[in-house]
DNA sequence: GCTCCGCACTGAACCGGATCGGTCGGGCAG
DNA sequence: CTGCCCGACCGATCCGGTTCAGTGCGGAGC
């Protein structure tokens, strides 16, 4: 009873003055653009050039309006304004998975950053299967609510990708392969080569790779090209790739763990060091080692690639992405492309950033 | 090239034969209700209520429309349909974290059933600074694009509510005490009641709890309840709790860890058994115990609430809640509210579920 | 003193559907 | 055969802004 009495207070001190009168609940009488027009004794037209800033409109008929406005607690109908001017401030984005910390990292990007440019963030989680997956590309996207789309690590099919570009909109994509589109993505090769050279480089010979499975290759190629780096890593220092050093998994802890364990297992062939194409396997592969009596880093080093929140607490060496940044990029570069005037920064050619962080999961091997 | 051409070509597939003739650009020339009416020989009303399914057409006019509007590929504008109607068929979500699982996992649950119901999904991460959350309250959820919105565990602020409250529209809170609107949550001292409890039965008698710190505490309760329980399940079994085994954390692995490494760190005051607040922090204590030279369960029983993703992973035996499913509820609840017509099923007031899953952390404790 | 110019503002035509009141025509009972 | 009723369909007005083509007015230039 208490707390309630206090809520209605406080409702009423937030909503102000207009609202005194609003006890029976009709809100049907919304506050448009007339009653502010009425309220300041202007047109709507001026209205609408003084709250949206387009057009001239002397200073002090703006202030009345702006003040009219803030008193009545008017709020433009975005629907209204949408179809006026075709334009939604709102931008789409496809997402595969919502709880791996990849994705909602880039999402936490993007989202951080359309919100300060004004801009709506309407969500497609296009994981659960194949029905999920077309009722989002059939249905979802065409409804002409979004003025762009983010892809994030999504392998179109020309049928999606198609539908996607007759909706004449912009569209970018974060880490994955898009023909036909923009794309952030971090140079997989060049990473993978640079954390297994700084494995070789620390004296290591015997370098096993956990890399991605098939699952995680349909959607982005990460998997072959982080591949591709270790090899040619590997070979530019003389070493020939052995394939019995290659193991896959689903880039989770667990699978990383179950991968180690497999090369663990024999200690005539185990490797020196390992490099795993995620932080999660490669957090998988040090308790792999510690469940086997092996210490990291001093019977075997581990790197992987992320830097993944539980990364500094494993002490895991890593070559970190950002992926808050690549959303952020992302979302720059569609504004970029929405508001060609004010283009802000010729961000949208930097290369994405990666950065070896060392940490105690690696160290030169010991003399056997 | 030869890769751009097969996008052509399978976009012309795609798209049908009406965008044939749309090769400048010329998507001006949206085809709208107008086009679809001619095409099928009917009215404009017409075709709305045959392709909305509200009021009477006959069944071969309405086949006649159908197939016209997917000749020409028409799609309503939702911005057109949103203002005649005044409902938008899309709702807001407000949610602290993207990163933290049961917060994603929430966030998935609800996404996939808006899907499910037709209804788009627009995300307001709030986890940035009083500016960005200001921000969201004070011009985003105001903008009438949102039908409902759903609280994800967020203390509202009394202007926050009230700004809310006055849209009147459904809000629904999903693991926050939200005064005022109806919330989700589940009975966080049972469920901390039934962990310690299971410790009990197990022999335990010195049992030791890690729970939030005021960080948390400022945004969901849940710490305190869970304290409340953990204390009234000793009292019940008449051991009165001892201040000196409560340690608090952040609800991460590094937090659970650093606070178990000091509730172990005396082997005179050692509890046989730690019961954490959350599964990453009962994680964090695993770890910690292990590097210590604990063995767990001998040496050391774990419990913790989530069944997050890990935890199989590490045989820890939790008391599960369902964070998906919470999501899910909440947005039936919030269709059965914008619908009252169709009535899904009763399934508001009905608690939500939590279950003990016994893994291998917790054991009889050995005799000393 | 008059024309011309540009600024501040207005009226009205859209944007693309939803829906209400009403017309039309055909089937059926009387 | 006539009148009535009901279902199928249509015209028109509305939703709430945006924007374009003006209108009026004061000041600068000649």
């Amino acid at each position: 009873m208490n707390g309630h009495d206090e809520i209605g207070r406080s409702v009423r001190e937030a909503i102000g003055f207009s609202r005194l009168h609003d006890d029976e609940r009709r809100d049907g009488a919304m506050v448009g653009i007339q009653e502010v027009a009425e309220a300041a004794g202007v047109s709507t037209a001026t209205v609408s050039r003084a709250l949206s800033g387009n057009g001239h409109v002397s200073e002090t008929t703006k202030a009345r309006v702006t003040s009219a406005a803030a008193l009545l607690g008017y709020v433009v109908s975005s629907n209204a304004s949408s179809l006026a001017t075709g334009r939604t401030r709102n931008i789409g984005v496809v997402i595969p998975f919502l709880n791996r910390w990849f994705f909602s990292s880039v999402l936490e990007g993007a989202e951080s950053s359309l919100l300060s440019n004004g801009y709506d963030l309407t969500l497609y989680n296009v994981g659960g299967g194949g029905e999920e997956r077309r009722s989002v590309f059939e249905h979802f996207l065409l409804r002409k609510r979004v003025d762009a789309v983010v892809a994030i690590s999504l392998e179109l099919t020309p049928v999606e990708l198609a539908g996607l570009l007759a909706l004449g909109k912009p569209i970018v994509g974060v880490g994955g392969p898009l023909v036909g589109v923009r794309t952030f993505s971090i140079d997989d090769v060049a990473v993978a080569r640079l954390a297994t050279e700084h494995l070789l480089a620390l004296g290591h010979v015997s370098i096993a790779h956990i890399g991605g499975d098939q699952e995680s290759e349909r959607d982005f190629h990460l998997p072959t090209n982080r591949r591709v780096g270790y090899e040619a890593a590997l070979e530019a220092a003389g070493i020939s790739p052995d394939p019995s050093l290659f193991k896959s998994a689903d880039f989770t802890i667990a699978g990383g763990y179950g991968a180690a364990k497999q090369l663990f297992g024999n200690p005539r062939t185990r490797p020196t060091a390992v490099f795993a194409a995620s932080d999660e396997m490669a957090i998988g592969t040090i308790l792999a080692a510690r469940d086997l009596g092996l210490r990291v880093p001093h019977d075997i080093s581990v790197v992987g690639i992320d830097d993944h929140e539980l990364s500094g607490f494993f002490g895991l060496t890593t070559v970190a992405q950002f992926p808050e940044l690549q959303g952020r990029l992302a979302v720059e570069l569609l504004m970029d492309e929405l508001h060609p005037d004010r283009r802000s920064f010729g961000s949208s050619n930097t290369p994405l950033p990666f950065e070896l962080i060392v940490r105690s999961s690696t160290a030169r091997p010991v003399a056997r």
